[in-house]
DNA sequence: TCAAATGTGGAGCCATCAACTCCACATTTC
DNA sequence: GAAATGTGGAGTTGATGGCTCCACATTTGA
């Protein structure tokens, strides 16, 4: 019952892109400074945002990564399902139904629990982060930190 | 974002407790087969659920397991934290607040997320599981083969 | 025109952990 | 006292989340 860090880095480099100034792109080492994922683990990360066409990419010098959508239009169940494919909280559940007991008991407490959690998920846009950070930029000594163990890892 | 087995079984095996006429016991063995779980792994799940005060034990020839309290008091909390502890989300949560962004964009969205699920498993009892259950036992075939592979294994 | 700066695709590594097994042992009862 | 139970805990195993690395395609500015 927890959320991967995939998701977690996925959502916070997306509200990193949201907040550039008018769709302004930045670079995968910008986003890996910024937010303090690993550089390559990244690349892999955005580039399932961009198969699932949440950002657009751009090669060579210059290029970078930038919404598609105005961060109004992107719900964290699309950022979900970019990183982790269906929601599903039981092996038994979505797929085909257990086999094993015909009626099980716990089906619809799952199914409910599945409903909240998909709903929250549909319900809460990128803007609606916006709107909740506090404290944009992360204070200046654990960037430092973050700089050196991740430039080195990264380049 | 996946329940485990173990909580699964968990519940199972309590609704199963549950279903037995006015308090009975039922030992391993039984719950094992009627609920396809392997015998020496539902051992430790067990384990966990006495030792959380959910269900007692009784040693020696005619022992097994029963709940201690009406289906109707137990919460699918109280089985969630018997076998997984806390329920938290993500790492940077619950433990310290994340060291690295001050004021970060989703701790409001994952609080949110995580409230629903305790909500969800705070108000739902043993005796809500009951009511919902439609079908009672597992088809004789698939029991069968149930019983052919754990039997084997636990025996 | 070409070298540097970007992202892409994919193979592969590694540690962790859920899920499960096994065994020696304590307790109870027939 | 032997059979039937649960207990405690160490050990096994396979899957996979998280991450690295590398060869390569594209773009651009010096």
């Amino acid at each position: 019952m927890q959320l991967s860090k995939g998701f977690d880095y996925a959502v916070r480099s997306l509200v990193f892109l949201a907040r550039l100034p008018e769709g302004g792109t930045a670079d995968l080492r910008a986003i890996s400074l910024s937010q303090g994922v690993p550089h390559s683990y990244l690349a892999k990360v955005m580039r399932s945002l961009v198969r699932r066409g949440l950002v657009a990419s751009t090669l060579g010098r210059e290029g970078g990564y930038r919404l598609r959508k105005p961060p109004r239009e992107i719900t964290l169940l699309e950022v979900f399902t970019a990183m982790e494919g269906e929601l599903r909280l039981v092996e038994c559940m979505d797929g085909q139904s257990c086999a094993f007991l015909g009626g099980c008991a716990q089906a619809e407490v799952w199914s409910r629990l599945r409903n909240a959690v998909e709903t929250i998920f549909r319900e809460t846009t990128l803007g609606d982060l916006l709107r909740e950070v506090r404290n944009d930029l992360p204070a200046k000594e654990s960037l430092k930190k973050k700089e050196g163990r991740y430039a080195r890892a990264g380049a």
